[in-house]
DNA sequence: ATTTTACTTGACTATATAGTCAATTTTATG
DNA sequence: CATAAAATTGACTATATAGTCAAGTAAAAT
């Protein structure tokens, strides 16, 4: 097993942090205390917190998203496959919504160099909801589309989720949206 | 016409900078050097920053969303109203999103005052395209779930307009939304 | 006109924050 | 083991920030 270099710790505590509590709302000493560090460590490894923040996107969000939809790809009823993945909500936090969603509200907006990371993030978060749809009666233009449709109307639930401070406007939102996509019937299971 | 207070000027200014920096990004001297007023005039209307939110979110914003949205009630054919709305981008800036979305990613997980206040306006918003469906073909149930789902589609796509620092992605997602609700039909103007 | 109330001024405090840096310790490398 | 390189320590600086307050000014009430 790989040891937890002082570089990860930090990662992770700042993902954690901003992910809770924004970037502006998460102080460098936060960072530091959370994962039991002194100062000249981070700053001998980053050039500051905007260098940490890029280091969160490009490394452990991106990573996070990769391994939740990698299968995506492969499974045999993508589109099952992605609802299912969207209704476990075992490790969803509907009160801090989505790291991504978060970030891109706070940060795009401010620095052109974060918000290019965080276009790239979504971007592949787009492009998985369109191979959930790749066994669909649509043209790959009508994917595309409902894609990036989806993928706004499940990040909109999620930010319902956060105003109500509960996740069920979240699970009755994606429930309402994959009424709506018109289903390539498949062979139920079993 | 009424004078502008001391008290409009600070949560014009607040909405504002609020709206473009975020509640965390933009300080107490901001606010006041933007609206040309001491410190001491705000603390003497206001007990800190956090009421001068408040202010802003159940007088502005609330009266905002009022002002774009009241005629809903009363317009023949509401959903292309909507819509028109919904795609009428003069005065929308895709670069700074939603107000409300924007606080509420970050400050409903953070104080529970202003999540409640939050939530009050983001009801508002989910009645007002309730009504945007008043003429359709479905049970008071279905429209109720799917005036929540648009909703959380709208705010996805101006999310992903943020995103993506451009427009072009919300007017897209917006229309490929209005393709999937089921619209009854009403007869063409002109 | 005089008094009282409402509002405004801006200096001040206490604290938080991003970032620096010389000295020290730990870890490779020959 | 000796030496060089990498990593770590924590005190320090400079600045920003929320909020206080005593004194002054304008507006209202009597």
């Amino acid at each position: 097993m790989k040891k937890i270099t002082t570089r990860d710790k930090i990662i992770n505590s700042a993902h954690k942090l901003f992910y809770e509590k924004g970037f502006n709302g998460t102080s460098i000493d936060d960072i530091l205390k959370d994962a039991g560090l002194n100062k000249g460590s981070l700053y001998h490894l980053f050039q500051g917190k905007k260098e940490v923040l890029l280091a969160v996107i490009e490394e452990r969000i991106a990573y996070n998203l990769e391994q939740k939809y990698k299968d995506i790809a492969t499974v045999e009823n993508p589109l099952r496959f992605l609802k299912q993945k969207l209704l476990t909500t075992d490790t969803f936090d509907f009160k801090h919504g989505c790291a991504l969603n978060n970030l891109v509200q706070e940060m795009s907006p401010v620095d052109e160099d974060i918000a290019k990371a965080l276009w790239q993030v979504y971007n592949a978060l787009e492009d998985y909801y369109f191979l959930a749809l790749r066994e669909e009666n649509m043209s790959e233009y009508e994917k595309k589309s409902v894609a990036k449709m989806m993928v706004a109307t499940v990040e909109g639930a999620i930010m319902a989720a956060k105003a109500a401070q509960d996740k069920e406007p979240y699970l009755q939102i994606v429930e309402q949206l994959f009424c709506l996509i018109p289903m390539h019937p498949h062979k139920k299971k079993g």
